[in-house]
RNA sequence: GAGCCGGUAGCUCAGUGGUAGAGCAACGGACUUUUAAUCCGUGGGUCGAGGGUUCGAAUCCCUCCCGGCUCACCA
């Protein structure tokens, strides 16, 4: 059963109630707000304060909401709000004359368009003195605006549940969550500009895929009509972008929208948005290269710094990263050697000493990465490549030459969190699908998430496919670090809720 | 999925068995350079939902819904 459509005019609301009188009148006056189409500006707010010296005495036109109304009896003082700040203006009665009545139909929220001169009061605030105004639409809901003195605001919209779900609202009066949301597009966009410029090319691949692969995880399925089969929504980019790569583009990238079947938590949400990128040629060692250098460039254009701090923990990205090999990080940080995880049993005995319970699924590998997570990660505060996972959790990295057990893999954390993924990609079709096969042992043992058998894929790999470095980047999950928050519903604008 | 915490006015929150409150916002009034404007006054509530205990429930009990945190899951 559907709910019963709520209107606002049928609300009790009084709030409602009266800003509806307030727009009835507006109508009744032949200023119906909601007839506007557009209005002229000369300026946005930000530019009045930004050029005042060249403004000032000169007559302009902008447009905002009403963040502030300070009526006093036949002056008044408001507050514009656009989305590059906020401007003062100022109204005097006997300038407006009967339009000076008006102003009792405004209300927080509310847009209006002015026109008049720049000047600064007494009090030294640059100020807009309104010749004209034309409200260009209406909020009949109150907006929660605070009040705010300089960086100060008191009764801010704080609850988080609202904040989420009227995201609007949150933007609209929580700078700080403003800030943070933009920040998060503003770092897809040094990404990208910083991976045009050297060449790659950005595409884009399928979303609905008959079998979901290149990771480790469950995903959604949904149902073409017509073509009467299942599909499932992509878990990783990886096997497609590698296609690309067999079809001759050598610097190849897709940010996109991944899909996994899981729990919601702060640091997951069941879509998120992953970066992947191949080079043609490269490898692990270029690709360590590569995250240096764009992390020391995104931060340096977004922020204007390399200089991050967490937890009271401070990292700068113009400094090289750290590189340790993950099994001597986990020597060093449990006494564990990589001798306890020769085999299934001693790893088991391995992991239950460092307090880390084992799954009848558990691969030695899975064992070893769980270590890294409970018992490592945690101490990799400063930027630092961690390379050489096992190979059973790395079914599409190439084996160490020397160290068969191993990958040529490394993850890159900082803060403790891991925010990286890279290989030199495996590109021997043989061993692929060798890699495949021991995937699907597992799957019919029991782990729904091990890597799907790809036929289709083996096929491409098969008609040749370069030497090339890969690189996997949690876009939600960079940003919360270079914002500084731990819950990755920050930084998504609309997070997966229950339906409320 | 488990544990803990929370849901009261538009917003932020008090209120642990006895007539639902405060600040801000709203409304009315005063005030022609204010800026958390100020001053005087007024209205505003399905206390998340349902059930129970009780003379009496926002408050105690049960069930459910929604959210947060932690854990589990999730490379």
């Amino acid at each position: 059963m559907q709910e019963p459509i709520h209107h606002a005019l049928e609300e009790e609301n009084q709030l409602v109630q009266i800003r509806l009188q307030k727009l009835q009148r507006l109508r009744e006056l032949g200023l119906d707000p909601f007839a506007i189409e557009r209005y002229d500006i000369t300026h946005t707010l930000h530019e009045i304060h930004e050029k005042y010296e060249q403004l000032e005495g000169q007559t302009v036109s902008v447009a905002g909401r009403i963040a502030a109304l300070r009526k006093m009896g036949k002056a008044t003082f408001a507050d514009l709000m656009d989305a590059t700040g906020r401007l003062q203006i100022y109204l005097k009665a006997d300038e407006q004359g009967e339009k000076y009545d008006l102003i009792d139909l405004w209300d927080l929220g509310d847009y209006l368009g002015v026109q008049g001169f720049v000047f600064k009061t007494r009090t030294g605030e640059i100020t807009v003195h309104v010749q004209a105004f034309t409200m260009l639409a209406k909020a009949i809901r109150p907006v929660p605006f605070p009040k705010e003195k300089g960086e100060q605001r008191w009764y801010e919209l704080h609850d988080v549940e609202q904040r989420y779900r009227q995201r609007y609202l949150d933007l609209l009066v929580n700078p700080d969550s403003r800030r943070r949301l933009i920040a998060r597009c503003q770092i897809v966009r040094a990404i990208r500009r910083f991976l045009d410029e050297r060449g790659f090319l950005e595409v884009e691949t399928p979303v609905l895929q008959p079998l979901a692969g290149g990771a480790a995880a469950r995903p959604f399925v949904t149902y073409h009509n017509a073509l009467e089969r299942e599909f499932q929504l992509r878990i990783a980019l990886e096997l497609h972008l590698k296609r690309l790569l067999i079809g001759g583009i050598d610097r190849v990238y897709e940010i996109g929208r991944v899909f996994r079947n899981e729990g919601i938590s702060t640091r997951h949400n069941p879509e998120f948005t992953m970066l992947e990128l191949y080079q043609a040629y490269a490898n692990l060692e270029d690709i360590m290269a590569l995250v240096e250098d764009l992390m020391r460039t995104i931060t340096q254009q977004v922020f204007g710094t390399t200089v991050f701090e967490m937890h009271g923990v401070r990292v700068d990205f113009s400094q090289p990263w750290q590189r340790v090999r993950l099994m001597d990080a986990i020597h060093h940080y449990t006494g564990l050697a990589e001798a306890d995880f020769e085999t299934l049993e001693s790893a088991i005995r391995a992991a239950d000493k460092v307090g880390i319970h084992v799954e009848r699924k558990d691969t030695i590998g899975g064992i070893i990465e769980k270590v890294l997570e409970k018992c490592v990660a945690e101490h990799l505060q400063q930027p630092t490549f961690v390379y050489g996972f096992p190979i059973d959790t790395s079914p599409l990295a190439k084996r160490e030459p020397n160290n068969p057990r191993f990958t040529r893999r490394f993850e890159g954390y900082v803060f403790g969190k891991e925010i990286a993924n890279a290989f030199s990609e495996l590109n021997d079709p043989l061993e692929q699908r060798a890699r495949f096969e021991q995937q699907l042992r597992l799957r019919q043992a029991g782990d729904e998430e091990a890597h799907p058998f790809d036929e289709d894929f083996l096929v491409a790999l098969e008609y040749g496919m370069p030497p090339a470095g890969g690189l996997g980047i949690g876009i939600d999950r960079l940003a919360m670090i270079l914002t500084g928050t731990d819950s990755i519903r920050e930084v998504i604008f609309f997070p997966q809720m229950r339906e409320g």
